[in-house]
DNA sequence: TATGAATGAGAGTTCATTCAT
DNA sequence: AATGAATGAACTCTCATTCAT
């Protein structure tokens, strides 16, 4: 087992391997970006200058691979939201966390789009449950200090955020920024009560799954 | 052609052919709702009770029929933006054109998936040239009446919608509605000034235009 | 319904069709016979004059095609069971049958290897199903002439038919009928007794079970 | 190539190499019989622990492979045969040498399937040529016995056992016992002469050759 | 006009075989 | 020599669209 094995944790992976696994992945994103989740794993191939049995190698198949490119993303928004609760003032650390969010999912349609399919339930799942912590943190904070209204609670941002990221096309002066602006709005305190309660970790992961009935099984022809 | 053809100034159209042009869209309506916009045009005709090659002489192709249902929708919403209007409390109005809206958009999925579709580029911008109108008549009362924040336009309600689209697939007492009132509570007045400048039309348009390159010129082999 | 439809007993079946669907069986026949059931359905179509597509509008699968293909022969070989079970001396209708399955079996090749496949199980079932009562007839007859041992069942004639089909590519003068006339010696009275009892439907089926897991359930890929 | 492999007149063949390259013949048979012919190279490689390319140092292509696993089962049914021509009694000897042929190939189902492939010709040819010797002496003994028909030759067995082949499958109390004992019965003399003449070495090598002509040429893609 | 049938162009996946380490 | 990785060529099956009745 060689130095970099031991750095990268998995067993003797040549470095041209380590390169492919992260060009697919890169690829994907790209693409998917750029065709949805719809894009072939064919043209996924070629973009990152693979043939596609090479994909298979590194990826079960199309799930896995979209599987592993959210997997990094859920990466990024955890990190996200750590830095978010470490804001010292915390209506500060819940409008970068959502404008940096939002940022993301602009850079990278796919991810919007691979949430509402039914790939992302796992990782959503995951994301969820890693995410929860710092901003339920973060909007206790943000409530005791009068910053944000008593009613709002952690589950309360997926659907918010799911929300946003169906505007990322928007461009425009400013434009994306006028309704986080508008949402931010709404999270302030001294306002009427909102309906219903927050939704459970469950229900806030079913965002995702508007997903077409056929799709949701890996396996499927298409 | 016959002449009665050119009397009505449509061609002649059989009585069963105007039937099955309905059907049609009904069915679309129906089968795009519950597989998405990737349902074969084979199901829809045959939920229509109707051959493919039939679909094929009433529409162009999958995409003419897609927008035909979006036509129909536009119809729909115009309506549904004057009754708003026609609302003696314009607050009222407002909350009740939201909530029908998104009520539309839950009992047919597929409207924001048309909506997300380059499909709806052309008669998004017919809906919006018609909506436009009552909406910004309605704002205007409530901007007047202190009901409604000064700095928010008519266009702003169609990025506005496309958010909350994405939110239909949430289920839960109450829950799609939490998000309403979110909004709705970010509609009022007496806050910070929303930055940028609502979207103009051609921009407002854009919502719509996330989708796939490869799907944005008809005549696409898929 | 059309008088060709009622006389074929489908509803509406275009003649094109309904050529095709023959010709296509036809082409199976060869092909798999030509190259074992390995042969892709790609072959088979160009060997039937059409395209692929147009296959897999007439049998759900490759499976369904090969089945399709035994179904027919299970009628041939009923129709030569109850043919020999009509022979006014039983002996000579047991060698009847078994000579002419033998060359139904030697014509078409492809039979021996789809009964090897698991596609054949279900047909051989119908197959042994409705074999077994002119064989049996056949058999008691020939038991009471005392022309057959009176310790060989219908049953016993699958494996013996699967032996037989082991040979089928011998070529030389008279070659097949010379183990033909092995085997018709051990079915001879007087002899010592055969051990074991007759297989039972059940078993008999077996014989076709000798194959590939993997290709057991249809729907793999391969 | 170093001196020692001109000393022993084979490539210098490291201990490794020589272990795996019987590791791999091993492990092609066990999953050969598992899965038939259809397993693939990966898999048999796998199961001998080492990789595909180690296999491809070892063996051409895949048909070698099978080849090579042909060659050594001819050995052990030479071996077969040269000790049932040792037994006293010609008639316990074939008895002795079917019985256990059938338990070799049933043991061993991957046998019947590769004599069915044109893998087997070339070694089918050997085995005949090394076998013929044994089995006609033999058969003489138990013809000089009057224990064997007088028309039956060492060639005749050939058909024989590949007829016997095609039931290996069966499962059941002493049920392919139950066919061997048929056959034998038709070996006994005092019967009508058999048709035909004993196939030559040419004929009886053919019926291997059933085979699927694309792969009867290495180099065949697949 | 409406239908049943046909089709071309993929999409996802697998595998025998070769290349680079 | 042996490995991990890469690849090209298939193969099965699907679907939007067109053709022939």
């Amino acid at each position: 087992m060689s130095i970099s094995a031991a750095a990268t944790g998995r067993p003797h992976q040549r470095a041209d391997a380590a390169r492919n696994h992260q060009r697919l992945i890169d690829a994907a994103a790209e693409v998917f970006a750029a065709r949805g989740l719809d894009a072939t794993l064919d043209d996924i191939a070629r973009h990152a200058g693979v043939n596609v049995a090479t994909a298979y190698r590194h990826f079960a198949n199309k799930h896995e691979l979209a599987r592993e490119f959210l997997s990094q993303c859920v990466g990024q928004a955890v990190a996200l939201a750590e830095q978010a609760a470490a804001e010292p003032d915390p209506w500060q650390g819940l409008t970068l966390f959502i404008e940096q969010s939002l940022q993301m999912m602009t850079a990278n349609r796919a991810l919007g789009d691979v949430l509402t399919h039914a790939y992302g339930a796992e990782h959503l799942a995951e994301l969820l449950d890693r995410i929860t912590g710092p901003l339920e943190q973060l909007l206790a904070r943000g409530r005791e200090a009068g910053a944000v209204r008593p009613d709002v609670a952690a589950t309360d941002l997926a659907p918010i955020l799911e929300m946003l990221s169906a505007i990322t096309g928007l461009s425009g002066p400013g434009l994306p920024g006028r309704y986080i602006a508008l949402i931010l709005a709404g999270l302030r305190p001294g306002q009427e009560p909102l309906p219903g309660q927050p939704p459970t970790e469950e229900q806030a992961r079913q965002v995702a799954l508007r997903s077409k009935p056929k799709d949701s099984s890996p396996g499927g022809t298409r």
